[in-house]
DNA sequence: ATTACTGTACTAGCTCACTCATACAGTATG
DNA sequence: CATACTGTATGAGTGAGCTAGTACAGTAAT
């Protein structure tokens, strides 16, 4: 996992979106154990709190369960709720997408071939892989 | 135009988004003025300064330009490059989506379905139970 | 010149969010 | 119990960003 400082986005967010990723992604499975506050934070370079306040959200959320002394643990349906999560922000995003369109006095056809234009460029987005 | 205090858009941005739109729906022509900041200001219930400050973002883009003492005018490629700007960020918006999409390991075929989902369900994008 | 409108600059205050240090609480193992 | 690991709570510090008050500057009509 990796966290880019000098992003404006806050380092508990990445850690929120980088869990979310790795759920849907299916890199952790249900039951399985995440890494401790402390281990991730140091992994990190971060305080361990700042993990914890993104654990913390993942709970909320019901991704992952808390059992203390023992660690944290992928629920039973965090996967599958992962999963769901990230159609939601994606079909969110499009949404917007086309609200801004809209907005602007785009018509349809228009949109839909932005739309095109982005799936086909899709790969200058996953700029997120730094050195 | 409407200003939602309670939202956390900060106001200058809600009304640098207003203006966007407007331009590129064609409300405002080139070289036509428009309120001035304190009218703007007076209107929206917020301090000149917030206005102005939104104006000067716009300016810098190039879609409007000051003239002192007479008021804030639509630029000649203003209406045009508004437009511009709108498609870069629908773009924009579906290239995230996307994004989103690979790094959740959703296929193509899914998240083009979340597009077609989105596109008739525009209105989703107000959702926010998580931050 | 006066008046009333335009935009602009400077600065202060204020709030909010992120981060962190520290201390507390529970579990497992010897 | 002692140790070493887990998660959790609290409060402080810091910095950034937004907003607003006030004063300055240019234009135009009376």
């Amino acid at each position: 996992m990796r966290i880019d400082a000098n992003s404006h986005v806050p380092i508990f967010q990445q850690i929120i979106a980088a869990v979310h990723g790795a759920l849907a992604a299916g890199v952790f499975k249900p039951a399985e154990p995440l890494p401790s506050v402390r281990a991730l934070a140091l992994e990190l370079a971060v305080n361990p709190n700042t993990v914890q306040r993104a654990y913390q959200e993942l709970e909320r959320q019901g991704l992952i369960a808390a059992r203390r002394g023992r660690g944290m643990f992928v629920s039973e349906r965090g996967v599958k709720s992962a999963r769901t999560r990230a159609e939601a922000a994606v079909q969110g995003a499009f949404a917007q997408g086309v609200a801004i369109g809209q907005n602007a006095g785009l018509d349809g056809e228009r949109i839909h071939a932005l739309y095109r234009q982005a799936t086909g460029d899709c790969a200058a987005s996953l700029r997120e892989d730094d050195s």
